[in-house]
RNA sequence: GCGCCCGUAGCUCAGCUGGAUAGAGUGCUGCCCUCCGAAGGCAGAGGUCACAGGUUCGAAUCCUGUCGGGCGCGCCA
């Protein structure tokens, strides 16, 4: 379905050019005073400011032009120069009865960057965000009809390799792997499973932190490991796949795809030709020991240290492997936006890849963006933290969600009936909910507090109650159907029905709005709006005991599509809505 | 020290490419269930948009400064 906003920016935007004037003049809003009008244009004011013109007789001269247009029941000036607009009942029936299309392919492709979780760590809160929001991101971008790919980016090659392949040798679990003169085959067992990982990493990265020839070791683990020594090798895949396992699972729970699982261990052959390349081309020299790549511009306002590709000892930083990287997505898929969603900390460190990359022209015609998002934070305002003070991990918070849900559907009496398995599967889609709703809900820069007690109540702007009203409306078309009444065409015929099908037909500008600014809070605004404007409906109007039945299948028509733009825009959030609570 | 972000209702947050009376949720007060799930609806109280200047016909929004908070500044990711 094309936007009502975008049509209507195009009519009076021809208005303006039939004057003389700039299209771009005719943009169209949802107006910021319904009581008013359903939609404005300011452009009368912008464009005689331009022109230095009478902003009232530029709007005149617009206004008459657009009474000609059928579709307006009212075009009226107000204000300096507000052209406000309203369309007929007639215009929005036939709006709102046109089938939904699903937005045509716009022939860009967009490759999104997010999850980054590290192999042998389990997910904490920190990851949950990136997840989350990039999640959202690919589904908005795919519904908004661009190509996508996503890529996790594991963090599977960096000195936390080498941290943990030395604390293996240390701890003398798996000696083969550590005997230069084992000629292989390596056991096709992991010598470690998840639950060893998730004990050595904290003891090792504990380790190096005390001990400086501790953290040398891991520093010559990483560079060995890099450098291809076969044992090393043989026990990093190990490490990568029995973290999979994990991480697998730990997605399936949130509901998150991914179409690439690589990490920065895929890049590795491509970084020795790319920095042959660099220094080939001057754009890399050695600076203190370390092979850099200057970044600084000249009207820089603060210093721009350059971006480190070698360090002293010979090993490589995450922001080599970036830059790889880039080179191979620019092979593989030449994508026209490249977005990284990750912790707005990295602000610094994405300028400094970014510059290096456009500097080196390794991007194609890729525009690389970094979409930063701020922390979630405890009750007290700091990092998210579990109630000993230490990193709370996701699938305990997930857990926690669940355990919150379960109580709630208890304190309402909801799914006493319900068999355990039902029960448990409703808790899991709100828990999920939950999480997903106060994350998004928010805007993305800025931090937020996490109350989960707040976020799974079923009342108020949260996950649970839009799932619960998207379950009631399924309820009524349920009842519906078990009385033998048909859904119909939706028409108009109230001013709460009237407001319901604008909120419907603003659904491609959220989407727009929400891509545009990467931005998933306008979603969340959006079905809530519409949650909001359907309770007024549905408050002021019996469906089901009317009985005019060609004014209750009116209304049961306007159920089901309200119903099916919420499960749509729930789904463009990654939450799911359960058949019944 | 330099730089980036932020300061909006009691609380949690939207709004920020300038535009009409600054919004929502929550909490508080009062109404509304013999009827589709009241997890709701209606009404009300609650704001010098941190502060001070500036630009503009018009500033929460743009610019400058002050105060307060968060974060980042080369061999971690």
């Amino acid at each position: 379905m094309t936007s009502l906003a975008v049509d209507l920016s195009r009519a009076v935007g021809e208005a303006f050019v039939a004057e003389g004037l700039e299209a771009a003049f005719g943009a169209v809003q949802i107006s910021d005073r319904p009581d008013l009008a359903q939609f404005q244009c300011n452009g009368a004011l912008a464009a005689a400011k331009a022109a230095k013109a009478n902003p009232r007789a530029i709007a005149e001269k617009i206004a008459a032009r657009l009474k000609a247009d059928a579709r307006f029941a009212k075009v009226e000036i107000a204000g300096p120069g507000f052209i406000n607009l309203d369309l007929t009942d007639a215009a929005l029936n036939t709006r709102v009865a046109a089938p939904q299309k699903p937005a045509e392919a716009n022939g860009k492709s967009v490759l999104i960057d997010f999850g980054g979780p590290n192999v042998a760590k389990p997910m904490h809160v920190g990851h949950l965000r990136s997840s989350v929001i990039g999640d959202c991101l690919q589904r908005l971008f795919r519904a908004n009809g661009w190509h996508v790919v996503s890529d996790i980016h594991l963090g599977d090659w960096g000195l936390q390799m080498g941290q943990l392949i030395s604390e293996v040798e240390i701890k003398g679990v798996a000696p083969v792997y550590f005997d230069a003169a084992f000629k292989g085959p390596y056991p096709e067992q992991s010598p470690v499973t998840m639950e060893d990982l998730e004990e050595l990493y904290p003891a090792a990265s504990a380790a190096c932190k005390a001990d400086s020839a501790r953290l040398e070791m891991a520093r010559r683990a990483t560079v060995e490991l890099q450098d291809g020594r076969p044992g090393y090798r043989a026990l990093w895949r190990h490490f990568v796949k029995v973290s999979e396992v994990g991480l697998d699972r730990e997605f399936a729970s949130l509901g998150v795809k991914f179409d690439l699982w690589k990490g920065e261990s895929s890049v590795h052959d491509l970084i020795a030709p790319m920095l042959e390349d660099l220094k080939t081309r001057g754009l890399a020299e050695m600076n203190e020991g370390a092979l850099v790549i200057p970044v600084a511009r000249d009207d820089d306002k603060k210093p721009m240290p350059p971006l480190l590709l070698v360090k002293s000892d010979g090993g490589v930083l995450y922001g080599t492997t970036d830059m790889a990287t880039v080179v191979e997505r620019t092979r593989e898929q030449n994508p026209d936006l490249v977005l990284y969603v990750v912790d707005h900390r990295q602000h610094g460190h994405f300028e400094q890849v970014f510059r290096a990359a456009q500097k080196a022209a390794l991007n194609g015609k890729a525009q690389l963006e970094h979409v930063g998002y701020g922390t979630m934070n405890g009750a007290d305002g700091k990092p998210f933290k579990t109630r000993v003070g230490g990193v709370m991990k996701l699938y305990d918070l997930i857990a926690m969600a669940v355990v919150e849900a379960k109580s709630r559907l208890a304190e309402q009496g909801l799914g006493d009936d319900y068999s355990a398995e039902e029960r448990e599967a409703i808790a899991q889609q709100i828990a999920i909910a939950t999480i997903k709703f106060a994350d998004l809900s928010n805007h993305r820069t800025t931090d937020y507090i996490f109350d989960l007690e707040r976020f799974s109540k079923f009342e108020g702007k949260t996950g649970p109650y839009l799932q619960y009203a998207a379950v009631r409306i399924q309820s009524i078309l349920r009842k519906a159907q078990g009385e033998g009444h048909v859904p119909g065409t939706p028409a108009i015929h109230s001013v709460e029905e009237r407001d319901l099908v604008l909120q419907l037909l603003s659904l491609s500008d959220a989407m727009l709005a929400a891509e545009q600014k990467r931005a998933p809070n306008i979603l969340c605004d959006y079905a809530f709006t519409l949650a909001q404007n359907f309770s007024r409906f549905y408050a002021a109007h019996h469906i089901l005991s009317e009985s005019d039945a060609a004014l209750r299948a009116s209304r049961l028509g306007l159920c089901a599509q309200v119903l099916a733009v919420m499960t749509g825009t729930l789904a463009l959030l990654g939450i799911t809505v359960p058949e019944r609570m």
